[in-house]
DNA sequence: GCCAACGTTGGC
DNA sequence: GCCAACGTTGGC
């Protein structure tokens, strides 16, 4: 199968591209949203690429690029009781939610905002500049990957 | 299965 | 911190 690309969100505070340029790799816990884990589970390849979005920023938007080293396993955050990412409905022997690892890539110089890719009529259509758009993992079309690339080169 | 209440996300 | 958008829960 082809390539895919994704987009997947973090709040820097919490996880940000510099967390992970440090620790190379890590895995992707604690979404707790059924479309997302689909998502995760069931679509995404090794290889595959990342473009890796900070929420709740100043200013938020893509910070840099990843790719998925690991393919869907259980989170098992979830059934840890000490995790804020605790679920006491799930069951470790049949998991409910699932986390890719992802690995550093590349960060861009500065944060392409989530103003310039809505001003942008190259990503026109781009799931993350709708409005009420909060699907944390969720696909991005290649031209909107590439464009999207390009300007984070761009200001390198 | 409807839908109101509640919780969360995330831009601003 | 506000609040719009959206997801989930639970009473009926």
């Amino acid at each position: 199968m082809a390539k895919q690309y994704w987009l997947m969100k973090s709040e820097p505070n919490v996880y940000s591209i510099e967390d992970l340029k440090r620790n190379k790799t890590s895995p992707w816990e604690g979404v707790r949203n059924y479309q997302a884990r689909n998502f995760m589970r069931d679509e995404m390849k090794l290889g595959d690429k990342v473009l890796f979005y900070h929420s709740n920023a100043k200013p938020s938007g893509v910070a840099g690029i990843a790719e998925v080293c690991k393919t869907s396993y259980p989170d098992f955050f979830a059934w840890d009781k000490k995790s804020k990412y605790f679920d006491k409905k799930t069951d470790p022997e049949n998991p409910t939610w699932f986390m890719v690892d992802v690995k550093f890539v590349s960060q861009f110089k500065e944060v392409i905002s989530l103003q310039e890719l809505k001003e942008d009529p190259a990503l026109s259509g781009m799931t993350v500049t709708k409005k009420g758009s909060r699907l944390s993992v969720h696909p991005v079309d290649k031209k909107h990957f590439d464009h999207v690339v390009a300007l984070g080169k761009r200001k390198s």
